[in-house]
DNA sequence: CTGTTAGCGCGTTCAA
DNA sequence: TTGAACGCGCTAACAG
């Protein structure tokens, strides 16, 4: 391995210069930044990013905390479109990028994650997917010990700032571009988990939406299953005139028990995954650009690690139209 | 920040003393294992991963290259199991991962990937999905300059190890579970894009199927996208008793044409991905453990990491059925 | 069994 | 403008 060493003496001049080179300092003439240039090219010196590291001390680092336990399979996309939208972003700003599932860090402490974060250098984290029940995870933001950003969670404080989508606004959007399409007297609405952080703003933007369309609503928890969403409709639904869903995956639920019933009621879901266009009739949903919110996350987090104060970031969503022939590549 | 010499100072012993213990070292008496032990605990040291490995240079970090370019996203769920298998096991191993979409390094060259990587201290890399398009990659693999595990490709040398399943017996064990649930004469064969590694291997298991069992084959080619599949069932599939793909996502497209043709033909696929749960029909698939491969081919990176030889690696494959009821949740 | 010493590769003073 | 010297936090001989 050719080190700094070796180009300097190459080159005939100190370690040091060639350090200053190397990091762009201004005090260099062009005749020794020239050599120094020739003598890297040369040997193809590759600096050791490690050491350098550990000199100055200077070293950003994230994980990112993805939570693959309670969902399907069947939405990994929208973790493949956080992980992307991350990476990019981190490969633009320079940032090294851990990733870990959260069943890795099962059964530990907040002070044995804290731990190994510390260990590996990690100094902001972004937490996709975060619930109420994941007590060590909301103890590793609330100890500020890490910059933090949460996806969807609306939790900030000095050093976590959140970024999501306006739920209840989304929830108005999608749910009213449907009934927009099929005029409705009556809705059957499946929310997601009780005690979910976004259960309660979409439940928010479907009740706003009934209240000004004077709209009798039935509102049922799904859990975010598609199977109990299905048991719901088979239940409820016959007495619905639509049925709106807090998430795509409840939506297929739906869609597939009516299918079953063989009854029609438009159904709506909420994430936006390409699944959707399979299921056979169209649905409408948010459009969540996941990997903008995640690229935007991880903007924040650098932003955090830097100094800033935890705030709350809204992004944008609009609302589609799922049809299988949009998606067939 | 606390560091190793805090530890010595706090415990009264010298800083090697530490690192020994730290490192579980066997000449250290238990009398100073236990004072520095206590010193770790009481100042809440956390040893400094960055400067260990640099001082030892034995630092074990792998770059996860993943593909994400010729896929939809209908299966990124394949890609999540690449990973959870990957970071699993090198957890497990204690190896660092750097997850890497190929569309990050694309339009650079061979020595600036390898460039990128050594500053990184990458050492070993495991490849998801290369294609002999792919000129840069195989020029990586044949320069010999990293370890490398590739998925799916028939190829090895002395630092590259290859893992996947024997795509040429899994071919012929689905179609024949298949053709053996439904009897047939003629079999319209929907292969994958004439470059791909697997395909011609796939394509060996159909044709031998087809000569044992006197079949009259009928081989076109899908280029592993749906809508081809699509057009080529529309076309071929009527004159055919059974349908054979060569990618889940090609069967996909094959059952969708059949319906919209309203004729019924058994289809298979390959992959075992869980959409092929949600598109109606029950479908034979290869089961491929993603998981267990990724898993396999992180610890093949480590052996080759550790000097050992390239070689190749064939994980054990199954067949099963999909069905819409076992994929719920 | 323990401590001393010499680096790992680099960034950063501070003189010259 | 340049370079010698020191230190980042740790490991690994070697000496005691």
């Amino acid at each position: 391995m050719v080190s700094i060493k070796d180009v300097a003496k190459h080159a005939g001049v100190a370690i040091s210069t060639v350090s200053k080179v190397l990091n762009g300092y201004p005090n260099i003439s062009e005749e020794t930044r020239r050599k120094v240039s020739q003598a890297i090219e040369e040997l193809n010196y590759i600096p050791n990013s490690i050491a350098s590291a550990l000199s100055s001390k200077q070293f950003d680092r994230i994980a990112l905390l993805i939570d693959p336990k309670r969902q399907t399979q069947a939405i990994d996309q929208i973790f493949m479109q956080y992980l992307t939208g991350a990476l990019d972003k981190a490969k633009e700003l320079n940032i090294e990028v851990i990733t870990v599932f959260i069943s890795m860090l099962a059964g530990q402490s907040c002070a044995e994650i804290t731990r190994y974060f510390l260990s590996q250098s990690i100094s902001g984290v972004v937490i996709y997917g975060m619930s109420r029940e994941d007590k060590v995870l909301q103890e590793l933001v609330q100890s500020r010990q890490f910059s933090c950003v949460v996806i969807d969670v609306p939790y900030t404080n000095s050093r976590t700032t959140s970024v999501g989508v306006d739920h209840r606004k989304a929830q108005y959007d999608v749910a009213k571009k449907t009934i927009a399409d099929d005029p409705c007297r009556k809705l059957l609405y499946i929310a997601g988990r009780k005690d979910g952080y976004v259960t309660d703003l979409r439940l928010e933007g479907i009740r706003k939406l009934a209240e000004e369309e004077k709209l009798h609503l039935v509102v049922k928890h799904g859990e975010f299953s598609e199977r109990t969403a299905r048991n719901i409709t088979f239940e409820y639904a016959a007495d619905a005139d639509v049925v709106v869903c807090a998430s795509d995956l409840m939506a297929i639920g739906a869609m597939n028990a009516l299918i079953d019933m063989d009854i029609f009621r438009p159904v709506c879901g909420f994430d936006g995954i390409t699944l959707m266009g399979y299921v056979g009739k169209q649905m409408n949903t948010v459009r969540q650009d996941f990997y903008a919110i995640s690229s935007r996350a991880v903007e924040e987090v650098k932003l955090l690690m830097d100094g800033g104060e935890g705030k709350e970031v809204i992004m944008p969503h609009s609302i589609v139209k799922m049809y299988y022939k949009d998606i067939i590549v």
